[in-house]
DNA sequence: GTTACTGTACCGGCTGGACGGTATGGTGAA
DNA sequence: TTCACCATACCGTCCAGCCGGTACAGTAAC
């Protein structure tokens, strides 16, 4: 792995353990086994740090939801039922609250948060692409964002068998019935 | 009003105006109208000060909620829809990321969100105390986790016509219908 | 009513440390 | 010897928290 790399890592994991709020550079380097001048080589500032946690993040949302999507059933609200499963992944960004590099953005300094808002916007339009409801699609998803605040601030509401029960909760309100109504 | 709810009022607007970064001892107390001893006079740090600001949030929220479920009919999910009511108030503290108050414990000190978590547990005991369905309660209500999550970061989805699309959808499936299926 | 004392509310300067960023030195591979 | 990569040393700034004051009540004894 590059040092760019390990250095992301590094400074996820003390968002992760420790806060944002103990973000610096030279704690980065420490974790990450170099010298601060060694993060500055690879990262012009603090943002530009930040700046790659976010896209590391992005790209790793991204690679997961288009796996999930692979081995999701075609139909309608496929992209909607690809985010649900996405975001239930064990192993994913999702979990384990490594998204707290969107803290570290929103907090430093919002303008970090552009490629997250672009990200956004490319989801919403899968979703509206092949979804019959969108408002349905639509809160479902928000519904998923809603699981991302609760493990980003800490609030664990119920075990792994309630969040079992709310993904195959929301996956039926994903399935058009047949014959049902409107 | 009393200095110390001054103080807080300063601090949720230099949150919500100029970041979670910008809020400093000395920005408070200038924009109190005070000096920064006179802020550590009220506050003895400024983990208490956020203190101060989390348990400020919350009360507007608790006292939110309760006006909302007196104006609520009864019925099964009536704590749910309340939720819902009360997140799309427009003068609520969901709307205009006051809620800037978590941001700022989050990621100054995490052990400031004690309050929130029993706050959250709290709400959890009053939906599941008149829901049918719990799964599909707790859903709903996490979809409104989602709204605030994407009004802290910045993210805006849809148009007010999509937001009071959004209500009336989960008001409706918040709604038990006569004969319906389970 | 005046003096002495006490508590509340607040001011403003100071400092020690942390932190972002710079400048420069070193080192191994090509 | 050049360059990518990293280390070390250092600087300027910012900020939390502390502390010595001030103003102004009460209040109580004489």
């Amino acid at each position: 792995m590059s040092t760019s790399d390990t250095i992301i890592d590094a400074a996820m994991a003390i968002v992760r353990d420790q806060g944002v709020g103990k973000l610096t550079l030279d704690a980065a380097a420490k974790v990450a086994g170099v010298s601060k001048g060694g993060v500055l080589y690879h990262f012009k500032s603090k943002d530009d740090l930040i700046r790659g946690m976010v896209q590391r993040l992005i790209d790793q949302c991204d690679q997961l939801n288009r796996d999930y999507y692979q081995r999701e059933p075609e139909g309608p609200y496929r992209w909607a039922r690809t985010l649900v499963r996405a975001c239930f992944d064990p192993t994913g960004p999702a979990n384990d609250p490594v998204g707290g590099a969107l803290l570290a953005a929103i907090t430093v300094n919002p303008d970090l948060m552009a490629p997250v808002h672009a990200m956004y916007a490319l989801w919403q339009d899968r979703i509206a692409s092949d979804s019959p409801d969108v408002t349905r699609a639509g809160l479902i998803r928000t519904a998923m964002d809603g699981l991302y605040f609760q493990r980003l601030m800490g609030i664990r509401l119920g075990d792994d068998k309630a969040g079992e029960c709310l993904m195959r909760h929301a996956l039926d309100l994903l399935t058009v019935k047949e014959g049902g109504p409107s």
